[in-house]
RNA sequence: GGAGAGAUGGCAGAGUGGUCGAAUGCGGCGGUCUUGAAAACCGUUGUACCGAAAGGUACCGGGGGUUCGAAUCCCUCUCUCUCCGCCA
């Protein structure tokens, strides 16, 4: 959520900002400006009407202490009428405020300058690539090297659960395992902190991050106890900070977290959904920083290195885009995909998004923090990306190594895996 | 799941209807003293909103209610603790 001080005070260059986005938000934003002059004006009214009474209560008590009766039950009357007025206020005060949080929910994250023109991925920069992409005797999809070497079975998953939810078996649960380990390992080594966070979150969480109110219908739910089963990581390692006010000398916070992910999908059904490309239920290891405005892209800079040295190491042929500004998300003000290339499908996959949201979700989380010797809160940076989600890179390993004697597993893997072959 | 107790500022802890945004202690910050430090002493120390400012308003776990007036009374939810039950 955009802070009113940003939308009040660069309300042109704000417009213009968002048109990257292919959408004109002229609209919400003069909109917000004008439900927030009534929301000063009734709250202006309100506190004075408000003064007056506790005034007034104030003095019923030392007219009764004085024992002037007569005095003290006229002044109730007068109380009365007012209160009658604070209510009708409040109830237009609560009304307003629940109407400008709506239009600004309504306004997307303020895209960076760096963010290029255009309407689809297919706008997308390309900013950088690396590795070989293999030439392969015979491109096999990993679906299927996954039946013929029994290491992931989609049809127990439908048995147990439903599409989407695969079952890793042997050497394929190991591989699962070991790219957990080396993705949490590389990460310590990086200076993140390990987190093990609930699977679950609250409503409260849900909003700080921004999957709620509009995008509930990603999420599985607890109905009965009004709770969700989380999309990412991130949700629960953000909401840590969530309602805290930090010293600028605690930045840079560092954290990663592994955790299963859980997703509907819903209206992604058909497209690109074999095999692991698209699943409900899948992993990841997330990592989130938490910074100081001045020094967010920075981080951004070094978090995008962090990945691709993973993907390097990984040995897996890879690019890096940058999103446009019809693909980018709507709290992102700059993200960083990557895309690894599956030789077996012939495609390229999104692995990762490596994204600033600058305060975009600080000002939802009220996550604030204070200069040194400064009285003045002001909002955090937030960034977060995916380092890394498993079944693509899986895919992409299955694929890529596949030769006439088995599947190859990458050298950083070995020690993870305790075997070098999948045959 | 059942019975009971509780939730107050960074922490500890007082406050059971009127000058309480809240005593006191600890901690933090500033100062005096000191070559420096400690001790002692003095001062200061929440967040948000409205306002150009003066100042005002709201917040004592969340939400609602009673009252002229609520940290204090009532309802409800959440969480914590103790006991019982169940249990990896």
């Amino acid at each position: 959520m955009l802070t009113l001080y940003q939308i009040r005070n660069n309300t042109e260059e704000i417009i213009k900002k968002l048109s990257v986005r292919n959408k004109d938000f002229s609209e919400p934003v003069y909109e917000a400006i004008k439900i927030d002059d009534e929301r000063r004006e009734i709250k202006g009214k309100s506190d004075l009407i408000l003064a007056e009474s506790n005034k007034l209560a104030k003095s019923i008590g030392q007219l009764f202490k004085e024992g002037k009766q007569a005095e003290a039950n006229q002044a109730k009357e007068k109380a009365i009428s007012l209160k009658e007025e604070v209510k009708k206020l409040a109830r237009k005060l609560n009304e307003t405020e629940n109407k400008l949080l709506q239009v600004l929910s309504e306004i997307p994250n303020i895209p960076n300058e760096l963010v290029p023109e255009g309407k689809s991925d297919t706008d997308n920069e390309e900013i950088r690539n690396g590795g070989i992409i293999p030439k392969l005797n015979k491109k096999v999809p990993h679906w299927e090297l996954a039946d013929k070497y029994d290491l992931i079975d989609f049809e127990l998953g439908n048995k147990i659960t439903g599409a989407g939810f695969p079952v890793y078996k042997g050497k394929g649960a190991k591989l699962q395992r070991a790219l957990i380990n080396f993705f949490l390992e590389e990460a310590e080594k990086a200076g993140f902190t390990e987190i093990m966070p609930p699977l679950v979150i609250n409503e409260d969480s849900g909003f700080g991050t921004g999957q709620l109110p509009d995008k509930e219908g990603q999420m599985y739910q607890i109905t009965e106890d009004k709770l969700f089963l989380i999309p990412t990581a991130e949700v629960p390692l953000t909401n840590i900070y969530r309602n805290v006010i930090l010293k600028a000398e605690d930045f840079p916070i560092k954290l990663t977290a592994y955790s299963s992910c859980f997703r509907r999908e819903a209206g992604s059904y058909g497209k690109d959904v074999r095999g692991l490309n698209r699943l409900h239920q899948f992993d990841k290891v997330e990592i989130v920083q938490i910074q100081h405005p001045d020094k967010s892209y920075e981080t951004l800079d070094e978090m995008v290195a962090y990945v691709e040295l993973l993907v390097q190491k990984l040995e897996l042929p890879y690019r890096i885009v940058r999103l446009c500004g019809g693909d980018l998300g709507f709290t992102s003000a700059l993200t960083y995909d990557f895309e690894v290339y599956s030789a077996g499908q012939g495609k390229w996959l999104e692995v990762s998004s490596v994204s600033n949201f600058e305060s975009f979700q600080a000002n939802r989380l009220k996550l604030r923090f204070k200069e040194t010797g400064e009285k003045q809160t002001k909002l955090a940076h937030t960034l977060n990306g995916s380092a890394l989600a498993l079944p693509r890179i899986v895919a992409a390993l299955l694929e890529n190594n596949y030769t006439e004697n088995g599947i190859k597993i990458p050298e950083v893997l070995q020690k993870f895996t305790k075997f070098d072959f999948i045959n």
